[in-house]
DNA sequence: TATATAAGTTAGATGAGTCTAACAAATAAA
DNA sequence: TTTATTTGTTAGACTCATCTAACTTATATA
C-alpha cells in the first residue's frame, strides 16, 4: 500500500497533466510547486515512484504516469471529489471550505467507504467545483471545456468549474455573482488594460485576464 | 497540532484507564501492547508526551493523562465513536466493519466536519458497540456497567457493549445470538471447566470466561 | 553559437517513529 | 531476604519524507 505522500505525488502529476491540453507530462519543478516542497524532495520521490513502476521518467526529463500509476491517481482524485461533494451536499460545507478537508479524507483506505459515499450521493458526475468525478471503474469522461479568457466577445457560456481553488479566489468568484452552472456573457474587452466585461444574471462586472483564465466554461456553441 | 501517532498514544492511554475501575493509569508495556509497538518505542513517545505536558509519569512509573491530554484523548475518542456510528447508521457498514475505518477517520482535523457528522446523526449518545460517545464539550457520562463474567448466576442483564473489537470476536458474539441491547440471563457456571451457560432469546449457549469478560452489560438491578 | 537562465540532480543533514539487544529497576515468589 | 520474573529504559540503527547548498544539464536568448 502507498503512503499518503506517494498518493499525493501521483495525484499532483495527474492534476498537472489534466490541465495541459497537449501533453501528459510534468517536470520535477512543476510537481514540487504543486505540492509545496522543494525540487530536491520531489526528485527523490519521483525516483522512488519510478522504481515502483508508477511513473516513467528519464534523468533530466519529464515524468508521466504509467497505467498503474494513472489508475491509482484516478482513485485518489475520485475520492477527493466525492468527499468534496459529500461535504457540500450533506454537511452544509460551503464551496470554499470543502477542499482542505477533502485533502485529508482522500487518503482513507476503504473501498467500501468510498463506494457507499458514492451511493449516498446518488453517483454524482461533478463535484462542487464542477470538476468531473472519475467513476468506480477509473474512467473519467471530460466534456469539451475552455477558460473564460479563451471565450469570444459576444458569446454566452456556462461556468462549470474553476482552476484555482483558494478561498480568496472562490470568494471573489462569489462576489461577481458567478457560480457553477451560471450563464455568463462576454460583453467586451478593454484594449487599454485588458479587462474583460462580463454579465451574470443581468449584473455587469469587469474582471482581469488572470481571473478569467481561472474560470472554466462550456461554450453554448461548443461541440460536445 | 499533534501527529496521528501522538493522538493514538493519548487515546490508548485513555482507553486503558477507562477499562480500569480503580486507577486512571497505565504502564509502558500496557500502552505498547495496545498500540502493537515495542515497549522501547512507547517509552520514547511517552517521554515526548510528558515533555508536551500531555501526560504525567516518573521514571519506572506508570503514566496518567494531564487535563490537557485527557481533553485531546476524549476528542479523538469522540471522533472515533461518531464515525463508527456514521458508518453503521448511514453507510450500511456492519457492526464488525466499522472499527478499522474509524481508526483512520478519527484523525481528520476539522471541527466543523465532526460537529456536522454529530448533527447528521442527531447527536447520538452511544456508538454501535454500545460505548458512550463523549459530547462536544468533552464530557462523557458513563452508566454503571460490568462484564458478563462478573454477573451473578440467575441474574438477567442487558448487553451494552464489548471490550474486544476484533472481527473474530464480534462474529462469535453474533453467533451466540448476542447484540447490543439484547437481554441475557446467566443460567449456570460449570465448576469443571468454568464455562458459563447463558440464555439469549430463549436460546442457550455455553461461553468461556474469556468470552464473558469481553461482554459489557448493565445489570437489571444495578443502581444507575 | 556562446552564454545566461531555468530546470533537474546529488550529497549530506534533520526529525519522526520504529526496531533490536542489552541493561536497570521494581515486584513477586521461594 | 535472596532470587526470579516482570516491567521499564537506554543506546544504536533504520526508513521515510523533508531540507539546504552545491552542482550538472537543458533551454532560451542575445
Amino acid at each position: 500500500m502507498l503512503s499518503f505522500t506517494e498518493e499525493n505525488y501521483l495525484k499532483a502529476l495527474l492534476q498537472i497533466t489534466l490541465e495541459k491540453v497537449d501533453k501528459d507530462e510534468a517536470g520535477t519543478n512543476e510537481i514540487a510547486a504543486q505540492l509545496n516542497v522543494k525540487p530536491a524532495t520531489a526528485n527523490d520521490m519521483l525516483k522512488k515512484l519510478k522504481q515502483k513502476k508508477l511513473i516513467n521518467n528519464e534523468k533530466y526529463g519529464k515524468s508521466t504516469l504509467t497505467m498503474e500509476g494513472n489508475k491509482i491517481a484516478l482513485e485518489v482524485l475520485r475520492k477527493h471529489r466525492l468527499w468534496e461533494t459529500f461535504l457540500y451536499e450533506k454537511l452544509k460545507f460551503t464551496w470554499d471550505e470543502v477542499h482542505e478537508v477533502a485533502e485529508q479524507l482522500e487518503h482513507i483506505q476503504s473501498k467500501k467507504l468510498i463506494d457507499e459515499i458514492d451511493r449516498l450521493l446518488n453517483y454524482p458526475s461533478f463535484d462542487p467545483h464542477g470538476d468531473v468525478i472519475p467513476n468506480a471503474n477509473g474512467e473519467m469522461i471530460v466534456p469539451n471545456r475552455k477558460t473564460l479568457l479563451e471565450e469570444k466577445i459576444g458569446h454566452s457560456c456556462k461556468m462549470v468549474g474553476v482552476k484555482d481553488n483558494s478561498s480568496t479566489f472562490l470568494q471573489y468568484v462569489d462576489k461577481v455573482g458567478l457560480a457553477i452552472n451560471k450563464q455568463v456573457k462576454i460583453l467586451s474587452r478593454q484594449e487599454f488594460d485588458e479587462l474583460i466585461e462580463i454579465e451574470v444574471d443581468g449584473k455587469k462586472s469587469s474582471v482581469s485576464p488572470k481571473f478569467a483564465e481561472n474560470i472554466i466554461i462550456i461554450c453554448d456553441k461548443c461541440p460536445q
